[in-house]
DNA sequence: AACTCGGGGTA
DNA sequence: TACCCAGAGTT
């Protein structure tokens, strides 16, 4: 464990809440003091900031604070129309355990966000790094958090070497996170963190220069703060191919429902065939859908990355398509009437190709 | 501990 | 490209 006497952490909070007070990232979901911020709107932000930048988030936090301007308007809503405004966001996970969250908490918490992070735990979605942000942020209450960017900012000014990726690196990092935490103002401490973490302490070309913890910080007094954190390399993606058959009957396109498990669960989608081969595509039409196709002519293929995955998608264009959908087995609509149904990157790419 | 789950920004 | 991003849940 790295030594650190109480005094010195100290100096590092009062000195990072005094940058932060000049310098903070101005959010639509950040209240302006003293103006207490809407818990709701906390944890509707951190739902959609997990793994993802703010700067994407943005537009999607507004659109769902006007769709659903309150927890019990969430709650009511339909799980189809929560994924539609999450759609292009990624993880669509996140957007149903939000929904799934916003549900328990009008009905086991009266409509309020609970403000410890033992109870913030127990809500589907919300780990130990979500509960900490919302309970501090929403509640000022002295919670740690540890995301990518406080542990870049705490690798530093520390020196740790060893990877980040490991547990008792991880949990270092957590009772060092926990040790700096005030009493006071630990929500604009832990997002002064992250405001660092974003825009002075970057993985690549760190602003040492004008850092106000420069300082503070180990890491640069050692010349190694570009190579902190340290982390375990990940495994490369595997390669795989999709066929997307699109089949139109009139002026009408058949769209299909993805199982509530794996990827892009309950998102639609032209009917998607996964790591088979081609040839077998009218067999497999068959099987799955009861429809006959005579020709499948091939259109565009592009590339998409998902975390694990390099996949080629492949657009066919069934023709002559005869017999009669299996029950249950997708829906008909016309392409500008998807407004209910939520559909991944790759399929809505897809579908303008076709408009 | 290892694996899954998207999509975009950045150098 | 490769890496990173206000991570969580399952195996």
């Amino acid at each position: 464990m790295t030594d650190c006497p109480p005094r010195l952490e100290k100096k590092l909070v009062t000195r990072l809440l005094a940058w932060y007070d000049q310098h903070a990232r101005v959010m639509p979901w950040r209240a302006i003091r003293p103006q207490a911020p809407n818990p709701y709107h906390v944890l509707l932000s951190e739902a959609m900031l997990q793994q993802t930048q703010v700067a994407t988030v943005i537009d999607y936090f507004n659109r769902f604070t006007e769709a659903f301007p309150t927890i019990d308007d969430l709650a009511v809503a339909d799980e189809q129309q929560v994924l539609k405004l999450w759609e292009g966001l990624g993880y669509y996970r996140r957007a149903r355990n939000l929904h799934a969250c916003a549900r328990q908490i009008v009905s086991e918490h009266d409509g309020v966000v609970p403000n410890t992070v033992e109870q913030l735990l127990k809500l589907p979605g919300i780990g130990r790094y979500t509960a900490g942000a919302i309970a501090s942020i929403a509640y000022d209450v002295p919670a740690p958090i540890l995301d990518g960017n406080v542990v870049r900012v705490l690798s530093r000014w520390f020196a740790i070497t060893d990877s980040t990726d490991e547990k008792p690196v991880k949990e270092q990092l957590w009772a060092l996170a926990d040790r700096l935490v005030p009493d006071k103002r630990a929500g604009d401490f832990n997002q002064a963190m992250m405001d660092l973490g974003a825009m002075i302490c970057t993985p690549k070309s760190p602003a040492c220069l004008t850092c106000p913890m420069n300082k503070h910080c180990q890491a640069r007094e050692q010349g190694i703060e570009e190579t902190l954190p340290k982390r375990t390399p990940k495994n490369k993606p595997t390669k795989v191919t999709h066929h997307v058959v699109s089949i139109q009957r009139k002026d009408q396109f058949l769209f299909t429902q993805r199982p509530a498990d794996g990827l892009w669960s309950n998102m639609w989608q032209m009917p998607t065939f996964e790591t088979v081969s081609e040839k077998v595509l009218p067999d497999q039409i068959k099987e799955q859908l009861g429809l006959q196709v005579g020709k499948l002519k091939q259109c565009q293929s592009f590339k998409h990355q998902t975390t694990h995955r390099t996949i080629t998608f492949t657009h066919w264009q069934a023709s002559n398509v005869t017999g009669r959908l299996r029950k249950n087995a997708g829906l008909w609509r016309r392409l500008d009437q998807l407004g209910d149904l939520p559909l991944a990157k790759p399929q809505l790419k897809v579908v303008a190709s076709l408009q």
